[in-house]
DNA sequence: GAGGAGATCGTCT
DNA sequence: GACGATCTCCTCT
């Protein structure tokens, strides 16, 4: 597999308005390759940030815009659910870069990860944020909001900042995604490249674990309002 | 605004 | 049977 390069693109400095993007935009944004995951998690990491997460619903798309994610280091990494080796929920892990792992936690949210480096490794980044952009109206209605939605980022908050809202939101559901092909356009979910790149990206400790707590592998766009909401226990 | 606790069920031991 | 890469509601300050 060739290594990834980034093509060459229009860099974006401001990340394009909600109302700016169209359904035809986001279409035309160049989807990312098996070889962009084919890499460390920490730069995969790092890199989906400020890329869109895509949702094809019948004839209408959903999107969102990466804020925030936790790269997984496999057998090198305590937190990490390919620590203890295969099982059978953790098998897409240990596939090749560039598939969706889906688990389902605490009883109530679906959580949503992509492959990384070669197969056998077990490594991968969590998804944990996005800022919505496209299909609001039907995304606050999987999310259980009332509509209609008020523009208000206090309110868009509630749509997708946390890995469960994110999930329920796009309707991410491990029956459905786990193991789907992220690189592939029949895909119905996939991450593109529309040009934006975030000003500036901070690293902090991961959010919910309590092995390697320590290590900084969280990312997110510094100053974006819709990073989670860190909680401390 | 901060913090505690319940909800709820798949996965692992 | 215990635990968990979370969210929401409720209470307290």
């Amino acid at each position: 597999m060739p290594a990834y390069r980034s093509k060459q693109v229009v860099v974006k400095q401001s990340a394009p308005s909600a109302a700016e993007l169209s359904a035809g935009m986001l279409r035309r944004a160049r989807i990312l390759p098996r070889e962009f995951y084919n890499r460390n998690p920490v730069i995969v990491g790092r890199e989906l940030l400020g890329k869109l997460l895509l949702r094809r619903e019948g004839r209408s798309l959903l999107a969102g815009r990466i804020v925030e994610d936790e790269a997984y280091l496999g057998a090198l990494d305590p937190a990490a659910h390919a620590y203890s080796g295969l099982t059978p929920r953790n098998t897409v892990l240990f596939g090749p870069p560039g598939h969706a792992y889906v688990y389902f936690i605490y009883g109530n949210h679906y959580c949503l990860n992509v492959s990384c480096m070669p197969e056998g490794l077990g490594e991968g980044v969590l998804l944990r944020a996005m800022e919505p952009v496209f299909g609001l109206g039907a995304m606050a209605l999987a999310r259980g909001l009332e509509l209609p939605i008020s523009p208000s980022t206090a309110q868009l908050r509630l749509i997708s900042s946390g890995p469960g809202r994110m999930a329920d939101a796009l309707g991410i559901t491990r029956t459905r995604d786990n193991a789907k092909d992220v690189t592939s356009r029949r895909s119905d979910l996939w991450f593109a490249d529309d040009g934006y790149r975030p000003e500036r990206i901070a690293a902090t400790p991961r959010i919910g674990i309590r092995k390697a707590v320590e290590r900084p592998l969280r990312f997110v766009i510094a100053g974006n309002p819709f990073v989670s909401g860190k909680r401390v226990k």
